[in-house]
DNA sequence: AACAAAAAAAAA
């Protein structure tokens, strides 16, 4: 049956009552549709949906509990898609429009007019009424009420939110909104008529007593409820699916039209890897004749291939090891096997995320099983300024005129992003994603149109990096999508180098729904080795295996310092008295611009550099520093890429966590603040990086042994006092663990001499983080009792953020046949767009991020004078839209207001003044880079008050505010 | 009355 047949059926089935009802109706062209043909272009397109686009993943687990499995699932999901608006078949909904209305009750459906029904009529959407009718019609069939509510819910959540109990209850009390007046029952005959049509159709009529004692797992439901909606939306855009001027508008072949002008891309159909793991990798990567395979890759390929069924598979490695590579491989191989046609791969920051697109998308284009061209997107809020994702050609064409000229462009294949599935709900369900966490974690946040965010993870494979780097807070979301995941048997890969074993226990339980702490997880939190690969299938006995290391290390000297600018000042003088570059990193970036401002005194005029890097730059200057830093410490290629080199004077970089990030920096010397082990870790990580000559020869000859100095906390003290400032961020327990962990191995190392010691990189990674992170003891004995009462303190802590979280957590997967009423009850919704009503999946005080311009001597408004690239001064207009250039220049000059600004007492009086600031002309639609956006102007200077506070902003320091009083 | 980095915000 063609995508096409549909819509003739159903008018050859219906009366002409049944053919008056309409569906959709535009007031602008006074277009419209009647509800038999949104009901055909709604199942043509669920059909073709279903053919082409969804995985075979998705397809199994729709059809799992289905009599006659995939046909079956088919079935039910077309039939679905077309009665999924049968509730506009109420006088609720089309008294609406009183011209279609009329031509209605001339066809014996009487109903009053929008007026005369009066604000009852919200009580009956047609979401909810369509419900009501489609279960009642179930039950006249002979289903009971739980399993016709299963399938009910599917149409009363095709508007993104499931209707709850009460909701239903209050509905069926005004039967008049449902059914017309109580003297007529042609809205009832009419109803029957439209879906007893629909399941002829639909061919579905055979099949009802079969369906009626299943039981559809959750996951199912949720599916089938995704692809309703994506159904709908496609055949509610009005330039595929174009509404009617006069009644009897000739459409034949319509369907088929619109899905060719929609022009989804081809499915990835992922075939198992073949060869030897040198062989795939090197086919996939590109690599050079004399590239090998690592052993933690090759490791993590035959796990994957040990795995008969989709499961967990946990990668712990150091940094440098081909993690991502070797993830990628395994993924592949997972996809072919459980049938996913794409992957996502979910990362902490935006920065990492933009770094993974194009990692992402050369690998995709390696593929094989690609047919036609595959999308890619880039999931997160700042893609639309990311060069790589905008540069990407768009498939498809959203008018009529563009079909042709498309269809030629696009014939070579290759990647490209897709017009059609972008957005913040849309784009998800690309072929290939990278993005941040927070897109994988909104698939656990009750919100509207949650089933879509499922059917975008649901047909992937799932790549979880830096697992170790999410706190209390979203690892309660993780954990419940990876229950999720589970259910749907998404393959899922987790990257860390950092992982405690304890949190490797409770990712697998997660995924594999198992009860916390069951004995059958005990080998996973007990296992001793590095590199680890751990893999789960739910319901089996997780396996582990210790992985040989591929052989790099570098040998830190780790030495104590007091927390004293002034003596750190004298001792940096010493050090790199014979050259050489030293990183600072300091936990807040209040002390970096305390510690710069004394290293600036000391060194003024000896030629000695000191230059800061945080995160308080607008976006453009945040990466003209990351590109400074990489060209002057990057590593050899990169630095003669980016046209630098390195430092031949000294060069001193005090930073804030940035540094410890994804940057491929290197240093001669480091100096941290005591922060959580883990983070320790990633910092000595930047120190002799790269091979500089044989035995670092190439390096000042006082630092060609990797040092390391630890400061930010009284070592005097015991236990060591962390800074106050580090407290706060990492809170006080972790960073005493810390202390106690270093100290452990310090004595251990040197028998008792806790001036210092030696960390070896990567071999005492793994023996530092289960101490500092394991349930045992840890530390001297006269720490001890402080160590107790901070972790009793931490545990009531973090306890507090994890219930938090579950104020808007989903439930993880309910009985089967339990239906999706009441769903995502209790949940955000989308409606509440004030800054404070949101529900996140990051549990963050507030924050507000403004655009920083520049109001020049003679009032004219400008971008932030000497921003690079020519970008700094541009005038902007104010009383109408700034042009695409320059708005996006406008909306890469954010900045978020630290502290002072966004504190409780404060953030009221903040916003009221910079809500002064906002143009009406660029509120507009066509403002869309900066419409919403508040911005904070400052004078010529670069300087202006707020709330009482002097704001000032360079591009060497960044944002500065100080008390005003 | 103290604070990193981090994310995000349109449907049928
Ligand atoms: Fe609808
Ligand atoms: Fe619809």
């Amino acid at each position: 049956m063609s995508y096409d047949e549909y819509a003739r059926e159903l008018s050859a089935a219906l009366g002409a009552a049944g053919r008056s009802v309409w569906a959709k109706h535009d007031w602008d062209s006074g277009g419209w549709l009647p509800l038999w043909r949104h009901m055909g272009d709604s199942a043509g397109t669920a059909a073709y949906l279903w053919d082409e686009w969804l995985a075979p993943q998705v397809r199994a687990r729709i059809s799992e509990a289905l009599p006659r499995g995939e046909a079956d699932g088919r079935r039910l999901a077309v039939w679905l898609a077309m009665v999924h608006d049968i509730g506009k078949a109420t006088p609720a909904f089309a008294c609406q429009v009183e011209g279609l209305a009329e031509a209605m009750r001339s066809q014996g459906l009487k109903m009053g007019s929008a007026a005369q029904m009066g604000k009852d009529r919200s009580l009956a959407p047609h979401g909810m009424a369509g419900q009501l009718l489609l279960v009642a019609w179930l039950q006249d069939n002979g289903w009971s009420k739980r399993a016709a509510q299963q399938i009910g819910a599917v149409v009363g959540g095709h508007h993104g939110v499931p209707p709850s109990d009460a909701d239903l209850q209050d509905a069926l009390a005004h039967r008049e909104l449902l059914y017309g007046s109580a003297s007529t029952d042609a809205w009832q005959r009419v109803q029957r008529e439209l879906l007893d049509a629909a399941a002829s159709a639909c061919r579905i009529r055979e099949h009802l007593d079969a369906w009626s004692p299943v039981k559809l797992p959750q996951p199912s439901q949720v599916l089938l409820s995704a692809l309703v909606i994506v159904s709908d939306w496609i055949a509610s855009n009005a330039s595929l699916y174009p509404y009617f001027q006069r009644t009897g508008t000739a459409a034949d072949g319509r369907v088929s039209r619109a899905l060719k002008q929609l022009g989804l891309p081809g499915r990835w159909r992922p075939r198992l890897p073949q060869g030897s793991a040198q062989d795939v990798f090197a086919a996939r990567f590109s690599w050079d004749e004399g590239t090998r395979v690592r052993p933690v890759q090759e490791a993590a390929l035959a796990a994957a291939r040990a795995m008969d069924e989709p499961g967990m598979l946990v990668i712990e490695a150091p940094m440098g090891e081909g993690k991502t590579e070797a993830a990628l491989v395994a993924a592949e191989h997972m996809a072919a096997v459980s049938g996913a046609g794409g992957c996502f791969v979910a990362l902490p920051t935006m920065a990492t995320s933009n770094a993974m697109f194009s990692r992402l998308a050369d690998w995709a284009g390696s593929l094989e099983g690609i047919d036609g061209s595959a999308s890619v997107f880039l999931a997160h809020s700042k893609a639309a300024l990311n060069d790589d994702y905008t540069g990407l050609p768009f498939a498809g064409a959203e008018s009529a005129d563009d079909v042709e000229r498309d269809a030629a462009g696009s014939r070579g294949g290759g990647l490209a992003a897709h017009w059609w599935l972008r957005g913040r709900k849309k784009g998800m369900l690309a072929d290939f994603a990278a993005g941040t966490i927070d897109q994988l974690l909104f698939a656990g946040l009750k919100s509207r149109h949650l089933a879509l965010r499922h059917l975008a993870v649901a047909g992937k494979v799932v790549v979880i990096d830096e697992a170790h780097a999410y706190d209390t807070y979203m690892n309660t979301y993780l954990d419940t999508v990876l229950a999720w995941l589970g259910a749907y048997r998404v393959p899922v890969v987790v990257l860390s180098a950092t992982l405690p074993a304890r949190r490797r226990r409770e990712l697998a339980e997660a995924y594999c729904q198992a009860r916390r702490g069951s004995p059958e997880f005990d080998a996973v939190e007990k296992v001793q080795g590095y590199p680890l690969l751990t893999s789960a299938v739910p319901g089996g006995a997780p396996q582990v295996e210790a992985v040989e290391a591929s052989g790099r290390r570098t040998e830190v000297q780790v030495e104590y310092l007091d927390d004293d600018p002034d003596a750190l000042a004298r001792r940096l003088e010493t050090e790199l008295a014979g050259g050489g570059c030293a990183l600072v990193v300091r936990n807040t970036v209040k002390r970096v611009h305390a510690t710069a401002r004394v290293l600036r005194d000391r060194f003024a005029g000896t030629g000695v550099e000191v230059s800061v890097a945080h995160a308080r730059f607008v976006d453009l200057d945040r990466a003209d520093k990351d590109r400074e830093l990489l060209a002057a410490f990057g590593p050899p290629a990169t630095v003669a890429e980016l046209g630098g080199h390195r430092p031949q004077n000294p060069r001193i970089v005090v930073a804030s966590q940035v540094a410890e990030q994804s940057l491929d920096i290197d240093f001669d010397l480091l100096v941290t603040d005591l922060a959580p082990v883990d983070l320790v870790l990633q910092r000595m990580g930047r120190l002799h990086r790269h091979l500089r000559g044989q035995g670092q020869s190439e390096r000042p000859e006082g630092l060609r042994t990797a040092r390391c100095l630890i400061t930010g906390a009284d070592w005097g003290q015991q236990p060591p006092e962390p800074d106050a400032g580090s407290q706060f961020v990492y809170r006080r327990y972790p960073l005493l663990r810390a202390a106690a962990a270093l100290d452990a191995h310090l004595s251990a190392e040197d028998g008792g001499n806790t001036i210092g010691g030696t960390v070896v990189l990567p071999d005492d990674i793994d023996r530092l983080v289960q101490g500092a992170y394991g349930p045992d003891p840890i530390g001297p004995s006269e720490w001890q009792e402080e160590l107790g009462q901070a972790r009793e303190s931490h545990g009531i802590e973090q306890a507090a953020k994890a219930d938090q979280a579950r104020a808007f957590l989903l439930n993880p997967p309910a009985k089967p046949g339990r239906s999706l009423i009441g769903w995502v009850n209790a949940g955000v919704g989308d409606t509440d767009d004030s800054p404070r009503g949101r529900a996140q999946v990051r549990n963050a005080g507030e924050s507000l991020e403004v655009l920083l311009l520049q109001r020049r001597r003679d009032g004219v408004l400008t971008t932030l004078s000497g921003l690079g690239e020519g970008r700094g001064g541009i005038e902007l207009p104010t009383d109408f839209a700034p042009s695409e250039e320059v708005g996006r220049i406008a909306a890469a000059s954010a900045v978020r207001l630290p502290f002072p600004l966004v504190a409780p007492w404060v953030i009221d009086r903040v916003i009221d003044e910079l809500e002064q600031n906002l143009l009406p002309a660029w509120q507009d639609k066509d403002a869309h880079w900066v419409a919403g956006e508040l911005l904070l102007v400052l004078d010529e200077d670069c300087r202006t008050r707020l709330a009482g506070f002097d704001v000032h902003y360079t591009h060497q320091d960044g944002l500065e505010v100080t008390d005003g009083h």
